[in-house]
DNA sequence: TTGTAGGCGTTATCAA
DNA sequence: TTGATAACGCCTACAA
């Protein structure tokens, strides 16, 4: 019966037997039970995703969106869990489901790698594979080149934004060291509360040495930046330059912003995971991600 | 030993086993293995969530979260995946992971449930939970207050929320029918193509009757309108007016929309899942979770 | 080409 | 209070 079901190759069954197996199971609404399967075999076939929030954004998105195709086609499944270290730990975790290999998604931090990998476990830690310190690099030196000097930052107050967003402030912040530009004018702001977007505003107007410039942490704020400047009666581009990260579609109007090539990242991200699964050393991957896409704001 | 590792209540274990198996577990760094208790208890505690696409939104991303903690108190693990009827059939899901619950997000549409009652496996349809018609009523009957009378409508070219939309979509023109309207002018925009929502705003232009007010699928729909009209040096509210739907946190500022509750959408559907789980008959749930936000667009 | 048996790690039952 | 054993459903090595 096993060799039927699981189409076992070279294993000499004749068709009569195929046929009258496949029928049987057919009838009795015959479904192969996964745990069984996965204790008797050793491993599951589940790959988990751990992300740190459910609001993956477009970038992580488009790569999970990849890795989960093609794993499919590989005989894999693509389990999405959030992950937070406070509401269970990892051993908890590993009491209810038995993952062949954990990708712990950008933007998680995770206690300890080698929690993950009990039991042969694979493990694999996606952030570390785009640059952000390079992203926030980037939109210091495209503001600089339109001759700013007094760079503003909006910093997400989401704590599952705070391990990528420190990174990209460490890499404006050294930029603008090295070009000789003043610290930049660091505010935090909270996406759900637009009050802080218009404190944010003021609080750049009253400094004695203006904030030409402002660098967001993604194009979610800067859009947001954007819509208050408008309220204002004041316009992006013309009052104050906003350069924003991601290139969401959202931002393909007007938004001057770092793009990260989704695409890319999720297939150097899939080659990794496969290579891990199937035993073999994984190629190393490329760097190059980034792309500066000058629109009208900054 | 499985008493002591799972603290079985009223069973006598001396305190000196006891403690001789906690330490023993430990230094051999033993992990309970999921796959094997799922198979000896016939349920494996996973509830698997089934989404039609990552870009959860604001609002299922609530209820999402909600689902999570709930569960995970009660000794479940929430795991999410997307899945698409295309890449893998219900069978071969079910030939990879057995979990206790299935519950469908919302958008996505279901081949026929009873595939997922495979041993007894519990199931639940989030969909409907909210009428997403009367969200489009709601719309409707605003942008009627405010004596408008052609209404164009921006639906999403995305197939993942096609389910959703036409619901909306069908809420609205009923509402028009009623309060004497002429039909909707319905375009398609597809959210990373921003030429669409220009050639959109074109197509309104060149009517015989002018459109005046815009109702769109959504609030990320909604701001890109609004900044595809500062771009041509219009805004909305004044030009033309728009209403979103949502309330995401991006639209606070200015963007009028209709508010889904997302805190009492997901209370919600945390009860109704437990009920399930613990076998229960699930009160009746309210559907009470709209309310329309009147800011600056329309 | 088909039949049989053992064991993956767990838990519940029964005997001691 | 502890120990022994069977069984969950599956796969595979081996015998027939």
């Amino acid at each position: 019966v096993s060799y039927v079901l699981n189409d076992a190759p070279g294993r000499p069954i004749s068709e009569s037997t195929r046929q009258l197996v496949l029928r049987t199971a057919h009838e009795l609404g015959h479904v192969p039970h996964a745990s069984a399967r996965s204790l008797r075999l050793g491993r599951s076939n589940i790959v988990l995703a751990l992300v740190r929030d459910f609001t993956l954004g477009f970038i992580s998105n488009t790569v999970m969106h990849r890795l989960d195709i093609a794993l499919a086609e590989r005989g894999y499944l693509v389990l999405t869990h959030r992950f937070d270290e406070s509401v269970r730990s990892v051993r908890e975790l590993f009491g209810l489901v038995s993952p062949t290999m954990v990708v712990a998604m950008g933007g998680l931090s995770v206690p300890d790698e080698s929690e993950f990998r009990i039991g042969g476990t694979k493990f694999l830690r996606v952030h570390g594979i785009v640059s952000h310190e390079r992203v926030g690099e980037l939109q210091a030196e495209h503001l600089a080149s339109q001759g700013h000097r007094l760079i503003g930052y909006a910093l997400p107050s989401s704590p599952s934004l705070a391990l990528i967003a420190e990174e990209r402030l460490l890499g404006l912040r050294r930029a603008c060291e090295r070009l000789g530009l003043p610290q930049p004018v660091v505010t935090t702001v909270d996406t759900s509360a637009p009050e802080t977007v218009f404190a944010a505003l003021r609080a750049y107007e009253e400094l004695d040495e203006p904030v030409t410039a402002l660098a967001t942490h993604n194009d979610e704020i800067a859009i947001l930046f954007c819509s208050a400047l408008n309220a204002l009666g004041q316009r992006a581009g013309r009052d104050l330059a906003v350069i924003g990260v991601d290139n969401i579609p959202a931002a393909r109007i007007d938004l001057t912003t770092v793009e990260i090539d989704a695409e890319a990242w999720g297939k150097a991200v899939v080659d990794v995971v496969v290579a891990m699964l199937e035993d073999r050393e994984p190629e190393p991957i490329g760097t190059d991600f980034l792309r500066l896409v000058v629109r009208e704001t900054a």
